[in-house]
DNA sequence: CCTATAACCTACTAAAACAGTCGAATTACT
DNA sequence: AGTAATTCGACTGTTTTAGTAGGTTATAGG
């Protein structure tokens, strides 16, 4: 399913507020102790503010802070708020003129974007932090 | 899991391979009947051919052929054979000196992994082809 | 032997996605 | 005012993807 820089960085950021809570942290912090490229993770947090998971505040304890508690925030919510939505096929919605062929194979992405959701729209930042995994 | 052109017309190709046996098929009939762009086709049947999942003749009767029953080539074999392994984490081993959110994070991603195999490496040509497919 | 057909192979190009930087503006305190 | 931090958009370099072009090779029929 592809990760990407930006999913995986997201992702390490996120685990490490919600292990701080609910203390907040800079960019600057995060950065420094995750070993991520500050800019880059400053457009990263970017997208996640607009995207309303996390919010942070100015002076005088300036940082970033989850705006919900870890166990309701899932791994898949983060992907669509950074890449969109994970889909595998390449034609998002099937031509009516389809072929028998083509429908199985639509089909057949359609199962595997069922499996994968099914493993990340179920995991939650609470689930990361905790060491609690699906087998 | 993120598609690619090459894979969609590889298993189109498959499957009208799958659908004519055992008569063989020019890569000039497959771009034809199912709208392929020919020299890329071609490149395509290449690999296909060095992975010996096809096996073409000269002629008289030219074209391609599955060397293996359609039963026994699974769509996780064809994903292979042209993008290599289906992976999901960016890191393809991670470092001894790892950390706790780090090793969840790879966890993570090998359960994705695990999801998405159940389901590519299950299902066959056949299975493709006789609309025969997971719920 | 000659020609037609079709596979085969290498190199090339255009466009998109990805990873990341830079600089200037803004905010909220002290 | 000064400072520490976020915010935003534009920009750059690299890699991947999609596809083309051109030339070579193999095998039959005539």
């Amino acid at each position: 399913m592809n990760v990407t820089a930006r999913v995986d960085y997201a992702l390490r950021a996120l685990l490490a507020l919600a292990v701080a809570e609910p203390s907040a942290l800079t960019a600057q912090a995060l950065a420094d102790r995750h070993d991520l490229p500050l800019t880059f993770l400053q457009s990263i947090l970017g997208e996640l503010r607009r995207a309303r998971l996390v919010h942070n505040q100015r002076l005088p304890m300036p940082g970033y802070r989850l705006t919900r508690a870890a166990e309701s925030i899932s791994v898949g919510e983060i992907i669509r708020a950074l890449d969109g939505d994970p889909t595998t096929g390449r034609d998002h919605d099937l031509p009516d003129d389809a072929g028998e062929v083509v429908r199985s194979l639509h089909q057949l992405w359609k199962a595997a974007d069922t499996a994968l959701l099914g493993v990340i729209d179920t995991v939650t930042l609470a689930d990361l932090r905790d060491g609690r995994l699906p087998a």
